[in-house]
DNA sequence: AATTTTGCCTAACACATGTTAGGTTATGTC
DNA sequence: GACATAACCTAACATGTGTTAGGCAAAATT
């Protein structure tokens, strides 16, 4: 390849397995779509990869080693926890609109994963939950926050930042900040109409 | 077969059919596989259906037109946005804790449908969204919720009531009024503690 | 009792799947 | 210029895939 910036064969391999693997989901995308696409044949990908699920493997394992510096990140700098968790979802956001593809196979094509690497990926999937769970507890006992279910509500938090990924467009014209923003009032705030006596209230 | 309660047989392949898609999804289930655990033959199964994507456009196309019920339901009755959306987010939790596997299917799945389903499925999911959408921009104009970005709040509000898929457990303390309940005060109310004057607040 | 319907079977098809073996060519290094 | 390495190729394998054809036996209908 003449071509300069191809920064490595491997790390192109990997983007548009993600790609491919977000569009079709995992087992419906089969190693000669996946070459045809790098246009190649699908035998020269063993050049590169072991075998078809070590790509599944590392694209879920390397976002979620970022979902986890998000945690360890935020509860290293951060004292309020109302600013913890708008932090936490900011660059939870940032994550996911940046790796759209790969966020994808993280979010729905890990469980194409096989045993011993199935239980450790859920092992990661729930100490981030449990983060923010922390986060949670601690705004509650500051007071900040309503008193719920912090499990419940940690699940439902989760949900709401995970979805972005099923319509952010990386063309369209919000931005990372504009939906962070969004989502964390939505989330602190709530849809009902209230007089501004929110005892943390920030103009 | 003499088992009495047998309703019908393709009911039966269908309800199994999403257990197992739900499990590993559509491609990675073969038709021997859906056999197996219904104790039959890969062949038997053409018996009952002409293709293995007539089950996924049957379980899709069946919630699809369940989710459309509500809105038209709760559009007939319901006068009040706040009560039109507690309804609302109350019969799509109902489904979706009544029929988790489906359920399943018809958030991830779908995918797998070609063509010509394909996009009516999608028009489907977007009417829905846009119901949704109405509720909001009523209760906006009626200043029962605050003054947000709709199609943004109608997609976050949808990803709260559908995570539920992700972790319910039939099984478990929960009731389907009780999780209702607890996300539309989450979706009404946010997170933020704040001092009694909600405008709307009803004890 | 005769006949249709239902539900399943065996056998086989054409093709797609992940992967391996071994060879060839371009690229960069000493 | 010799050599190593990286990137790719063709050919082929064993197995899995959705699906069809044609037949057999029990149950339901007439």
């Amino acid at each position: 390849m003449s071509e300069l910036l191809t920064t490595n064969r491997k790390e192109q391999l990997l983007e548009v397995a993600a790609k491919l693997f977000k569009q079709r989901g995992y087992a419906a995308t089969s190693m000669r779509d996946l070459a045809a696409e790098l246009g190649i044949e699908a035998a020269s990908l063993y050049h590169h990869i072991k075998s078809k699920e070590e790509i599944l493997e590392t694209i879920c394992f390397d976002l979620a080693s970022k979902f986890s510096n998000v945690i360890a990140e935020v509860n290293d700098i951060y004292f309020n926890a109302e600013e913890k968790l708008r932090t936490a979802i900011k660059n939870h956001v940032q994550i996911i609109t940046q790796n759209t593809n790969q966020s994808a196979v993280f979010l729905h094509e890990w469980r194409n994963l096989s045993e011993p690497k199935l239980s450790e990926f859920m092992k990661l999937r729930d100490a981030y939950e449990k983060g923010i769970r922390v986060i949670l507890k601690d705004g509650m006992n500051e007071d900040v926050f309503d008193d719920v279910d912090d499990k419940f509500a940690s699940l439902t938090i989760l949900s709401t930042v995970n979805w972005i990924n099923e319509w952010y467009n990386p063309n369209g014209k919000m931005s990372t900040e504009e939906i962070a923003q969004k989502l964390s009032d939505f989330i602190l705030g709530g849809l009902r109409k209230k007089m501004v006596t929110d005892i943390n209230y920030k103009p």
